[in-house]
This record gives structure tokens, C-alpha cells and sequence, in this order.
DNA sequence: GGCAATTAGATGCATATACATCTAATCATG
DNA sequence: CATGATTAGATGTATATGCATCTAATTGCC
């Protein structure tokens, strides 16, 4: 019983090491500020009726139209799958437009609608709003390290 | 017409200064990097039968435990009612036991259970091949700065 | 003590995320 | 040129995420 409990404080006492080492997870690190940061930019753009991940993919769309899901998909980091459905609301909305691919009949055409350039021009001045207040919240020189550092993990890691 | 095509080229000459600048999006940076990391993170955990966001809030379950559901969701910066559906798998699996609180009868007990703390210890050795394939990429010293930066962020857009 | 304000939790709804899998189209190779 | 392998996209399933809103419990204030 004596060497039972010492055994189990032994245990424990390791168990709590491994918790210490745990809280140093990257992904956790990720996932909470991309939370923390997605509120703020969904608030802000609530009135271009836009989430933060909408605003993006608009924006990546308008930079490649007419471009194809696959080069979408790869410029987000995103499962081609889960692009598919991001596409969903934002074709339902008129902002994108899905048409059959010409010479490749596997691979859709995606385009920028001008409803779609309308409301990335309106929502700008709101994401801009979220922007700065994303880099005071983090400190002006650090946001632009931050971002850096970001890429790299996407390069790194094979973005998909 | 002549003019109407050249203000159509200005026009078009701001929008995409407009893209260009959309493109340092740090919402964007964010939710994509947390894209490409989760990615490793679920695949390491399979055998584990976790997702990197189940392990995390198993490990800051553990750390508090005995606590409760607001304690944990500050923790973790997320939305009390996002994690009380993020709850919801680890207490089917029996990993995590929710309780009626004692005291305040408002608040519920969240502890770990002895199959969520065996889970933990044998997820352990799979979350360090993840945390270290992310090192690697992104490069070891660059992972600890990254890191503080994030809590940065956490912290000063006040968690939740 | 009693009632308004607050807090904790759950749920409806909509979107986000990815894997496994299915179909259609294209490619590669014999 | 026929056929197996690959690629593109969609869908089933499960989890993740947060807002609006509802109920229950507690707190604050008189």
C-alpha cells in the first residue's frame, strides 16, 4: 500500500510533466488564435454579409477568375472537398459563379461575378477595419513577423 | 467610350491594388496555417482515436480537473457553446464526465475519467511526432517565437 | 424576501473542415 | 485504340465554430 502510493505519486507527478508539455501544442496555438481573430473579422464584415473565410475566398477568386477549384483549393490550404462546400453559399449568393469547363470538362470554371466585385469592394473598408485592429491587438512590428511566420508553416508543411 | 474604357482600366487598377492588399489577410493566415497544421495533427492522432483539437481540450481538461465548462472554454478561447458540442464526443467515448455542479447548480462538474487520462498517455508519443513534424517545418527556432506570437494574439484580442 | 439583472448551459441554425467514397473525364501505356 | 491509373468534383458522415435564443439558477438591490 505504502509502495502503491508512492507509485501512483510517482505517476502523477509524470502525468503532470506530460500536461506542462502538452499546453506547448502548435495546433492548439493555431486553431485558439485563429479563433480569437476569426471573431473579430466575422463581426466586422457581418455587414457585407461576409464571414472572415468568405472575404478570403472571394478575394482569392478575384485575384485567379476565371480560375478552376483545384487552384482555389490550393491557394486556401483546403481540402478540395471542403472548398466545395465554402463555394456553396457564396455561389447561392450570386458572388461566384460555377460554370462547366470548356476544355477540360472535369474541371469547372470559377468566376467572379460583378455582385461578387461589388460586395468585395464594399466589405473592403470593413475588413480593413478588422485588420487594424488584428495588428494592435498583437503589436504593429510583431503582426507583419506573425504573417510571415505563417507562410512559412503553409510552404513547410505542403499547404494540402 | 474612350473614356468609359479608361476608367474602367483605373478602375480595374485599384481593384487589384485592393487584392493585393486583401492578400496580407491575417484572418487568412491564420485559418490557413491552422488548415495545414490540424491536418498533421488529426493524422498523428488517429490511433488515438482523437482529433488535435480533442487532445488539447482532453489535456486542459486534465489540467484543471475538476473545473467547468466556462473555466475550460477561456482556456481554450472558444465559444461556451461551441464547447459544449466539442464536449459532446469525448463524454460519448467516456473520456470526460460531466456532473451536475454542487454548489452553484448552474455550473456542471467537467472531470477527466481514468480512460481519458489512459487515452492521454497513450496519444502522447503520437501528438510529439506531430509537434515535432511542425518544428521541422516551419524550423525549430522559428516554432517558439510563432508560438509566443499567438498567445500574443490570444491575449490581446481578449481570448474569447 | 422579492424581483430585475446576470450567468451557465443547451439548442436551432448556418457555415467550416476533412476523410472515405462515388462518378465522370482524362491520361498513360501497352 | 483500348484499358488501367489518375484527376476533378460531389456527397455521406462526423466534428468544429459561433450567434441568437431559450431555460434554469444565482446574484444584487430595494
Amino acid at each position: 500500500m505504502h509502495i502503491h502510493l508512492i507509485m501512483n505519486e510517482a505517476s502523477d507527478t509524470r502525468f503532470k510533466a506530460m500536461l506542462r508539455e502538452a499546453r506547448g501544442c502548435s495546433c492548439l496555438g493555431l486553431r485558439r488564435a485563429g479563433r480569437a481573430v476569426s471573431r473579430i473579422y466575422d463581426s466586422a464584415l457581418q455587414p457585407a454579409g461576409l464571414k472572415g473565410t468568405q472575404f478570403s475566398l472571394l478575394a482569392v477568386v478575384a485575384n485567379l477568375s476565371p480560375t478552376n477549384p483545384v487552384e482555389v483549393a490550393e491557394m486556401m490550404a483546403m481540402d478540395r472537398t471542403t472548398l466545395s462546400r465554402n463555394l456553396r453559399p457564396l455561389v447561392a449568393a450570386g458572388l461566384i459563379a460555377l460554370e462547366p469547363g470548356e476544355e477540360d470538362r472535369r474541371r469547372r470554371s470559377v468566376v467572379l461575378t460583378a455582385k461578387g466585385r461589388a460586395t468585395l469592394e464594399k466589405a473592403m473598408p470593413l475588413w480593413r477595419q478588422a485588420q487594424r485592429r488584428t495588428e494592435e491587438a498583437v503589436g504593429k512590428g510583431r503582426m507583419g513577423r506573425l504573417r510571415e511566420d505563417l507562410d512559412r508553416v503553409v510552404r513547410g508543411t505542403g499547404g494540402s
